[in-house]
RNA sequence: GGUCCCGUGGUAGAGUGGCUAUACAGAGCUCUGCAAAAGCUUGUACAUCGGUUCGAAUCCGGUCGGGACCUCCA
């Protein structure tokens, strides 16, 4: 039996229930993906691991079928400036660079593309639930004609060479600011105005499409009889990709509060401006859904303060990325969760335990069922994503097996967590590993069984300590013992 | 300057106007020859000062502290 799924929509400020806008019921998501200029940190990780907790939740507890795209902005600025000839940024195992600015952009970004693939599927962020994962390169074309809309609507214009979105004339017809108070009297205080060297009308416009620089990668784009060599803005990649993926109006956007604005106020105007109508506000997308930062032990995560992390840090330091991932989604996604490397530590500890538990089930049930996630987790999560109170809802479950199930009890209760787990994806559900047990090992264990049913005690502890040394401990069961590494 | 968020026990982190969050760590107990695992029990917690209320960590206001965004940063 699905639940409603409520979410806080940034659009409306409120929580709302989550309907799918089309008659086929797929629920359609776009969450903006990573710009791949170098390797993502544990901060971007938060965002998505959110949308795929926030994906999987819709399909498992929703029962709704879900179209789950999230592009690869893979040209900017950034990519620009660190693919090109001579630049420090260049990885040295990508080789030499070629003359060919294109050419060196796109091997710059599949490198770093790559990495950022395998780092969510380390996180347990499955390639398969993903509907697409497009590259913005691929939808040039896309983008350019959503700009000749928006300039035939009247709300862009050229100059020197570039194409940019007019905020005021937007404004006569259409609300700017849904997603953020914009207070525009109050726009130039304390704002890092970007010197920028492109020509706009207004400091509140933004660019459509970036005129060509000597030496830059451009695509060839005719507006008007004129020939505009350039690339895309940031922006309209999303607007034009959203489109093109899902259709407008999709169910839910997703994206860090950083993005808000003005990143998706701006996606949201130009789909505005090249589908709605005067005095109507058209909306790109039903669900405007944004996950708060992270901090590091306290402190909001910076180079400076040495505390920057990537996926591959955590890795090196010996952390398994599912622990991770635990960690990463203990935090309700709207408030600022604190990383810490003892969080991680508690996450594994916990995982760990339910690991344990659900194997003594596999033990004594063998198939695993299929079954439904227990109330209590399904409330929580539908109740905007609550993962916290829904991770506590799965505790209490747990403990209420009971000790020594039945048969049916067991493979009734690890259904119920094989459906969790198709949302917090941390655990495994076949049988527990058989440990190969090294002969020494072996032995000496058997020596101490022996000198335990002797009731020589000294030399039962003196067997034990001499396995802990190695690295092994032995649990003493009724009949039978077990070794396990420490 | 503007808009907005947050301040909970050792740590992380939910939460409702009056009743146990939960996890990790700690303490005690049960079970164990010992130990491990497991189970049970346990902790003066809710920044501060006022106000509303029979009653507030939960509503309102002030103060202090932290944070976010304000034109390409998840």
């Amino acid at each position: 039996m699905p639940t409603p799924i409520r979410l806080y929509n940034t659009l409306t400020r409120s929580e709302e229930l989550l309907q799918p806008v089309h008659s086929d019921g797929i629920v359609r998501i776009y969450s903006c993906g990573p710009t791949v200029y170098n390797t993502a940190h544990i901060g971007n990780m938060r965002a998505f691991l959110f949308t795929d907790i926030l994906q999987r939740t819709i399909r498992s507890v929703g029962g709704f079928d879900v179209h789950w795209v999230m592009n690869i902005t893979d040209v900017d600025d950034k990519i620009i400036r660190d693919s090109t000839v001579g630049s420090a940024a260049w990885p040295a195992a990508l080789g030499e660079q070629t003359g060919d600015a294109m050419e060196n952009m796109d091997r710059f970004t599949r490198y770093y593309e790559q990495m950022f693939v395998d780092d969510i599927a380390s996180l347990g962020i499955r390639p398969d639930h993903f509907f697409a994962m497009p590259r913005a390169t691929a939808y040039v074309s896309q983008m350019q004609n959503m700009i000749r809309g928006i300039v035939k609507a009247g709300y862009g214009y050229v100059s020197d060479g570039s194409v940019y979105f007019s905020v005021s004339a937007f404004r006569k017809h259409h609300a700017y600011g849904r997603l953020y108070t914009i207070d525009a009297e109050n726009f130039r205080d304390g704002v890092r105005i970007d010197a920028d060297e492109y020509e706009r009308d207004s400091v509140s416009d933004f660019v459509l499409w970036k005129g060509q620089k000597p030496g830059e990668p451009a695509w060839e784009f005719e507006l008007d009889g004129m020939q505009l060599p350039g690339r895309p803005g940031w922006h309209i990649e999303c607007s034009a990709m959203s489109k093109e993926l899902l259709g407008l109006p999709f169910d839910i956007h997703t994206g860090g509060v950083d993005l808000r604005f003005p990143h998706h106020e701006d996606e949201l105007a130009q789909c505005t401006a090249c589908d709605g109508t005067a005095g109507h506000d058209f909306t790109q997308a039903r669900l405007w859904v944004h996950n708060e930062f992270l901090e590091v032990e306290g402190r909001k995560m910076s180079k400076s303060l040495n505390n920057f992390y990537t996926v591959n840090d955590l890795r090196q330091r010996g952390l398994d990325p599912l622990d991770v991932r635990f960690a990463l989604i203990s935090a309700h996604y709207r408030s600022v969760l604190n990383f810490t490397f003892d969080g991680v530590a508690a996450a594994g500890k916990a995982r760990q335990r339910i690991q344990n538990v659900i194997w003594d089930l596999v033990d004594r049930a063998g198939d695993v069922p299929n079954g439904m996630v227990p109330e209590g987790v399904a409330a929580a999560l539908a109740n905007d994503l609550n993962v916290p109170r829904a991770t506590a809802a799965l505790h209490e479950f747990v403990a209420s097996i009971p000790n020594a199930p039945t048969t049916e009890q067991a493979a009734q209760a690890l259904g119920q967590l094989r459906a969790v787990n198709d949302i917090y994806a941390l655990w495994t559900f076949a049988p527990r590993p058989t440990l190969t047990i090294p002969d020494t090992v072996a032995a000496l264990a058997a020596l101490r069984w022996q000198a335990r049913n002797d009731k020589n005690w000294a030399e039962a502890d003196r067997l034990r300590v001499e396995l802990g040394a190695i690295g092994w401990q032995m649990k003493d069961g009724k009949d039978s013992y077990t070794v396990e590494p420490l």
